[in-house]
DNA sequence: CAGGGAATTGCAATAATATAACATAATTAT
DNA sequence: ATAATTATGTTATATTATTGCAATTCCCTG
């Protein structure tokens, strides 16, 4: 996986110019549209590597912008995005957090830590695996997962003593 | 796991009655208190094996009782039964759904068909092993989990042509 | 069985998240 | 240039969930 990990210590600048660079370069191969108002909430959303709701977004957006934003303009850049794949909804946060991999797509993992609200996104095949298998036993069809993984990660535990 | 596999053809009155037996029986051995209340949503929520939202409780809830009820009603009721484990939270779905095995706390796995809507709950230890595995190996401690996958059911598949 | 404390419910208001519908503007393709 | 498509602006509203406080019920203990 090519991005840092988001737990550790990091030149979080990197991370945003990276996403951007991306962004641009697969929006281009795909004669997709990354409009400012796009590129603006994708930026917004990788601030952190904590998920953000719509109307955070929203707000910041409003901050930083001198026209008067609503809820229609950041969904949709946001449904945009994560047509694109450069986003992924947690869905037990109504949050969006940036994608670590968007070259390809595919249904984000993730560790959420309770504490610093970092949302690590896992690249693991294991997991992937292990759901197709249940999945086939039952004869099911897979075409979409959510794995949200709630607890706390390293960097807080050491810091915060047992939880 | 007790319950009859819901994507099958299955009496389903059955799986009431057993929900419905399983949970007095938990809720006195813990001293908890499954109120008329509780166990009326409890019971709608088991009117099927398809995940319901609050205010889809809410509505069947007015409908069959002379007193008007409200949101906080419904939300009281869930948050008991969720605690007690009677019940799991679809995170992509805001909606509830019966718990197949009330007996040990445990975070839900749902294949989720988008056709019939049916939840079908897993109890798949390699799943969990492999989400345990992954986490440990980043020093991140589990809390909770939360896997929903979603595609087509065996039957729907079956009946619909391929999807 | 009376009284105190805790848990439950009733009720009104409101917060937080998300979408619908339609008008206007910008971009792209012909 | 013009038509078609895509994107944005704007207003309103739908959906999901919570807060705060009052009234009631339940349970424990004396």
């Amino acid at each position: 996986m090519p991005t840092a990990a988001p737990e550790q210590r990091h030149n979080h600048q990197h991370c945003i110019d990276e996403a951007l660079k991306r962004a641009r370069q697969i929006c281009a191969e795909r004669g997709a549209r990354l409009t400012p108002i796009r590129e603006h909430v994708l930026n917004l959303i990788w601030a952190s590597h904590q998920p953000v709701g719509a109307y955070n977004l929203l707000e910041s957006l409003d901050a930083q912008s001198d026209r008067r934003s609503t809820p229609p303009t950041v969904y949709r850049a946001l449904d945009f995005l994560l047509e694109q794949g450069l986003v992924h909804r947690i869905a037990s946060l109504n949050a969006f957090v940036g994608c670590a991999d968007p070259s390809h797509r595919h249904s984000g993992h993730f560790l959420i830590c309770k504490h610093c609200n970092t949302a690590i996104e896992l690249d693991a095949a294991a997991i992937d695996d292990a759901i197709n298998h249940v999945a086939k036993e039952r004869g099911f069809a897979v075409e979409e997962q959510c794995v949200e993984v709630v607890g706390s990660c390293q960097r807080c535990r050491e810091q915060g003593g047992n939880d």
